[in-house]
DNA sequence: CTGGGTGCAAAGTATTTGCATGAAC
DNA sequence: GTTCATGCAAATACTTTGCACCCAG
């Protein structure tokens, strides 16, 4: 709500329950939003999930996050980190690892300049990793 | 042509075509193949053009690359490497850059097994920097 | 010859848009 | 009261599917 508010954009029951939605989850794609928050206000419509995720890209308030073989997942925005996910379940766990000696690496090779990075590792997660293991 | 062969899909020209375009461009979108292609072979279907690259996927003799901001590209498998996409004018370069520090790491602190790694730089490219600076 | 690939049309899914109404400030 | 968000329906975009016909091996 607050952080509604410091992003300019206007507080509304669908906004908030996208947000909380969000925070609850960490990771979330459209149909998930719409379904959820559905059940307890069934009058929100797919559009109005899909404009007001579409403001808050904008606002730079949440991020998209595009996984090979899932839908596209959205995050509020939050220090730097890398995603871990499972090829298995397809979960979704943040991991905070310091990228920059990468980006040290890529800036002394050419000339490009980096602002940001998206680093995703795929694999198998240890709860997936114990189940096959027996 | 002999890469196709070895991954067991039949030959044919339109086969042919979609694997030269990715060689020439490195990476590239449905809706840019299905245009080239139809330049010189206007019977080609938008169709085609889906299951052969669904095809090839399966096949793991193409890669697709899921970039915020841009269409799904597709390129043809090889080693290991990451990208660089400027934001300015969306073009996608490859760097062989080595990840197994950060793999290592990721390794070292859960559980999570790591099948592979995609690592995206954005920023802004050389020439885009270049005209900038004028 | 035979299996698999192609093209077309239709279906399915995802996303955006226009507009009248309604809610936030 | 004004501005902007919502919900609906329609439009657009993206992707898949079924099927008759055709080509590669």
């Amino acid at each position: 709500m607050q952080l509604l508010k410091e992003h300019n954009i206007k507080i509304t029951p669908q906004r908030l329950a996208i947000v909380h939605l969000m925070d609850e989850y960490g990771h979330i794609s459209v149909r998930d939003i719409f379904e959820k928050i559905r059940e307890n206000f069934p009058s929100l419509s797919l559009a109005t999930v899909y404009k007001n995720i579409n403001a808050m890209m904008e606002n730079n308030f949440i991020n998209e996050l595009k996984i090979v073989g899932q839908e596209n997942k959205y995050e509020l925005v939050k220090e730097r980190h890398s995603h871990l996910i499972c090829k298995k379940c397809g979960s979704i766990e943040d991991i905070y690892i310091d990228t920059e000696g990468l980006e040290n690496l890529v800036s002394d090779t050419g000339g490009f300049q980096i602002e940001e990075s998206s680093v995703q590792f795929l694999g198998t997660c240890k709860a997936c990793a114990a189940h096959s293991s027996q």
